[in-house]
DNA sequence: AAAGGATATGTTCAGTCAAACATATCGCAA
DNA sequence: TTGCGATATGTTTGACTGAACATATCCTTT
């Protein structure tokens, strides 16, 4: 646990993978749900203890991999800049959080049971 | 794409994370399916071109991660030694691909979703 | 007893990837 | 017009990872 979130880490992580090099997981979902709520790269940035430099790059390998950007910004202004969600930015955020929670429901049993095979129970939540 | 396999890689990829950083994924899962069927680690590793030494590296986590251990091995003997996995193994095998299913089927819309917002469609398949 | 093939491990080396550091630019506000 | 805060990029450094190389051990077969 490196980033001082608190957030518990979900047990089964989803990724999706398109064809040759893009792909989508929980570190790009959960950056843009930051980008959203803190409508700034950097700010999204340094509350999960990434570097902006990292934070862009990442939002930019997303803008690419999509027919429209997820993610534009501004420079300059009152408060020096922003960034915020497109329709498609929202759209595949809100996609993926489903897929999430679906996967996890549907996929509980198995889930169960390859926990119950695990060592040290004492760790499980 | 590394192996000769021709395997299409699934677009959705899932990974069970355990307490600290234990952790079991498509490439583990793929090592122990190919450990069963070749009876062998070094066997196994070299069918997805992978070396011994990571093979066995692997399956030592693997041993480690659970109460049981999933391979047990012998060296010497007719063949020079050999490698096969005990019932906890072919357990956590099923759980992963049936896991694997489960989840593609659940998550299909969602992904259909998120794939038609994608760019470079002419790479769909 | 010598060979052979696979397990079991240690060590060294190179490539990759992220962190860190460094600028440059932008546009409003004071 | 100067400062500020955020975007936008380039460069360098360091850590981690896997590849490659090197042995050692085991036990059946010949």
């Amino acid at each position: 646990m490196i980033d001082g979130t608190g957030k518990t880490d979900p047990s089964l992580r989803i990724r999706i993978v398109f064809g040759d090099d893009a792909m989508l997981g929980p570190g790009k979902a959960d950056l843009l749900e930051r980008i959203r709520d803190t409508g700034s790269i950097s700010a999204a940035g340094r509350s999960m203890a990434m570097s902006y430099k990292r934070a862009w790059l990442l939002v930019e390998e997303m803008n690419a991999a999509f027919q429209a950007p997820l993610v534009e910004s501004a420079r300059g202004g009152a408060k020096g800049g922003g960034a915020y969600l497109t329709e498609t930015g929202e759209a595949v955020l809100s996609h993926y959080r489903k897929l999430e929670t679906i996967v996890a429901q549907a996929g509980a049993a198995q889930i169960e049971g390859l926990l119950s095979l695990r060592s040290d129970v004492s760790s499980r939540k």
